[in-house]
DNA sequence: TCAATTACTTGATATAGGTCAAGTAATCAT
DNA sequence: ATGATTACTTGACCTATATCAAGTAATTGA
């Protein structure tokens, strides 16, 4: 697909949004978008980032997929889930890392390549800024999952799931079931058989939608660095102080 | 401890070694040696990583410790193990995410403060990028972990984490076994029958050294990343083709 | 719009690894 | 050197979640 200019609007404006390239002027940043690749993926297509794509940054436009690892038994574990403004960059990992990228949705991604990301890098301080915080909110999400993934029973991970979305305010399961259960690291029947112990204790989830008896039942599986964003942080209603 | 003349050089020797300080000149690390503080930990003791020293970059110069999460039950995961030359730098995560350090052994770490490591930052673009080297490090190794811990048996687990050894030749294990079950996310006792399940395999720990009886029984155990550093990689002695 | 596919639920059953207990071996501190 | 503590092992038992199966509900695509 070649973008056309107003396409190529529409991207720029887009990418002015992302995290990554806050602080970063728009001249400058229309350099960057020179280079940049468009790549369309059909649903249920399956990639591996091979030795050569693993040198790009890619930041998704449009669609949802999961980045995946395989064991030989065909078991999967779903490291994140990947939807619109998500951006990914197996760039600064060893060539024989291999994950897998599984598209649940048509999606498109612009990608660019390791040497403009290294050209850009070197050039503008802000981005490299930009791309240590990045590295460093993966770092810590993956560390949270590590706790979720662990610590925590089916009914706790769903339950700390569904508190995100009461906190965000959209009072909404983002992704099908079976999506988020993977990303638990559990099978839709466990997800399901909790989804009924989350019932009797008043959270009841609907054609995607959460609704609350109460309004606070879902405070309990709440973490403090997804608190930390809830109105009602460190109040005398909320369980972290 | 106020560091003397002599032991600055030996500091500055160590620091120089680190790979986080790769491409930095003597002169310039010196102006940040200067601002470095020195923390010393006695075994058994936990600390938390407040708002305070979340700011900081840390690194070993001796000692043992384990990077946990601990839950209401008293559960913990081990993030990481840090030993001689490990770093870890809470300084890019929310300030509500709080992780534990629970020293081992009696352990003495090197501190930047956050700004210092910023300003550093700015003024060497090196160093930028060993950051961001180091970060990436972080995330593929949390990501490996994440597959280890949620797809492997626990059979699976141990030999894995052995086949490290026979990779770096040392054929020991690094740390006791309770600490390398509590990495693995199992308990002693369930470390302990992995072991004796491997010795049906030819897979010998005693007093911390392994003894394979034909060299290759823990190959099947190896991942591609592990497995790069092997002599073995890519021979038709290796199982990753 | 309707058949086909996929998503979800619920019950019965299996199992890996956790828990508890009791013992031995190794290490530490005085 | 020795008593105390901690590390490790082994067996019996338990439990949370996976698996299997069979069904219903929802979505998709021609």
């Amino acid at each position: 697909m070649i973008p056309t200019k107003n396409h190529f609007k529409k991207y720029h404006a887009f990418l002015a949004g992302q995290s990554l390239f806050k602080g970063i002027s728009e001249d400058e940043l229309s350099v960057f978008v020179q280079s940049m690749k468009i790549k369309q993926y059909h649903k249920g297509e399956m990639v591996t980032f091979d030795d050569h794509s693993h040198a790009n940054l890619y930041i998704v436009y449009e669609g949802l997929f999961k980045l995946t690892k395989l064991d030989e038994k065909g078991d999967e574990i779903v490291l994140s889930i990947l939807d619109k403004n998500s951006a990914v960059t197996p760039m600064y990992f060893s060539p024989h890392y291999d994950v897998c990228a599984e598209f649940v949705k048509n999606t498109t991604v612009f990608h660019f390549s390791g040497s403009d990301v290294r050209r850009f890098i070197d050039k503008y301080h802000v981005f490299s800024n930009n791309i240590i915080q990045f590295l460093a909110d993966s770092v810590q999400a993956l560390m949270i999952s590590a706790e979720v993934l662990q610590l925590k029973t089916a009914k706790e991970k769903v339950g700390w799931y569904l508190v995100h979305a009461k906190i965000n305010n959209t009072f909404e399961l983002p992704y099908s079931k079976t999506l988020v259960a993977a990303y638990l690291g559990m099978k839709p029947e466990s997800f399901s058989r909790a989804l009924a112990e989350l019932k009797k204790e008043g959270v009841v989830l609907e054609n995607k939608k959460i609704k609350l008896e109460n309004g606070n039942e879902l405070c309990k599986y709440c973490d403090r660095v997804a608190g930390s964003s809830c109105s009602l942080f460190q109040t005398e209603k909320c369980i972290h102080n």
